[in-house]
DNA sequence: AGTGCGACCCGAACGC
DNA sequence: TGCGTTCGGGTCGCAC
């Protein structure tokens, strides 16, 4: 489940592996994933070059010629780099061949994953792109425009945390850990956040996915991250999946609850309602 | 407009 | 070599 800190970390492994190779061959063997036209994809990709990669929230964005490749991992979207000779795997979806005979290759087990190319001039106008929300650790992320953004809300905060819109970035693993830093019950309504509450959100945010960063983010069922690189973040796990483990604050048991069929973890000591 | 929920997927975990 | 069912999880699209 890559979310942020993962997408980071394949994008500062893949950057230094597959930059300035010429694309050779191009596979698509799964192409519901493609939201592009599977044969203008290949004749794009064909003797192209990715010249950079950059990322907004949780989407990757090659950058080719003229185009820029937007990916999105999903839930267990994984990129390896082979040697072309090597079996291709079951999963594999989507395999780009360098002139080296490198393969960049893209695997998902559950197909969740999406990519698209778009125009260079079309990135601006994007709607996937141009509509994440300020992510933690930037500028714009402050406790006033969170409390703008929350104070009309009736739903749970857990909820609005996974919002793109608003943060952008957060999935559930650290939504359940913001939460906790911050001592905010899971449950509590957007509109009742206080500033001091939002405050905690912006630090917290911040400092948590910093940290998942240079850790290689979370190693949790599936993910691992391209080239065998894999995430310590789930040593640092406060609460997320500790269910009636002891809560590292106060010894109370973890409880877990679904908020919008989501796994939601916390201390219902820590993080009281109200 | 805000909100809730099924669909998309399939391997793992679970129940019997 | 057990088989059928449930679960998970990011995002979209649709219903209300």
């Amino acid at each position: 489940m890559p979310e942020i800190a993962e997408v980071e970390t394949v994008r500062r492994t893949l950057k230094k592996q597959i930059l300035n190779k010429e694309i050779k061959k191009v596979e698509v063997l799964y192409s519901k994933m493609l939201l592009s036209d599977v044969e203008e994809f290949k004749t794009i990709l064909k003797g192209n070059c990715f010249n950079d990669i950059d990322r907004r929230g949780k989407w990757l964005i090659f950058e080719l010629n003229e185009h820029y490749l937007l990916s999105h991992l999903r839930m267990e979207g994984k990129f390896f780099l082979k040697n072309s000779q090597e079996k291709k795997e079951k999963h594999e979806h989507i395999i780009i061949t360098f002139s080296d005979n490198t393969d960049l290759r893209y695997h998902d087990t559950r197909k969740f994953g999406r990519m698209e190319l778009i125009k260079k001039e079309e990135l601006k106008k994007n709607v996937q792109i141009q509509k994440q929300g300020f992510e933690p650790g930037e500028e714009g992320l402050t406790s006033n425009y969170l409390l703008e953004k929350f104070k009309k809300k009736q739903i749970p905060i857990k909820t609005l945390l996974l919002d793109q819109t608003i943060i952008s970035g957060l999935g559930n693993i650290y939504a359940n850990e913001v939460l906790f830093a911050s001592k905010i019950n899971p449950f509590k309504k957007g509109c009742e956040i206080t500033k001091n509450e939002a405050e905690n959100i912006v630090v917290m945010s911040k400092e948590i996915i910093e940290k998942a960063i240079t850790l290689g983010g979370t190693t949790i069922k599936s993910y691992t991250s391209s080239l065998g690189v894999t995430g310590r973040f789930q040593q640092e796990l406060k609460v997320h999946k500790r269910e009636d483990l002891p809560c590292l604050h106060c010894q109370t048991p973890i409880k877990r609850s679904k908020i919008n069929g989501r796994s939601t973890y916390y201390c219902p000591k820590c993080q009281k309602v109200g």
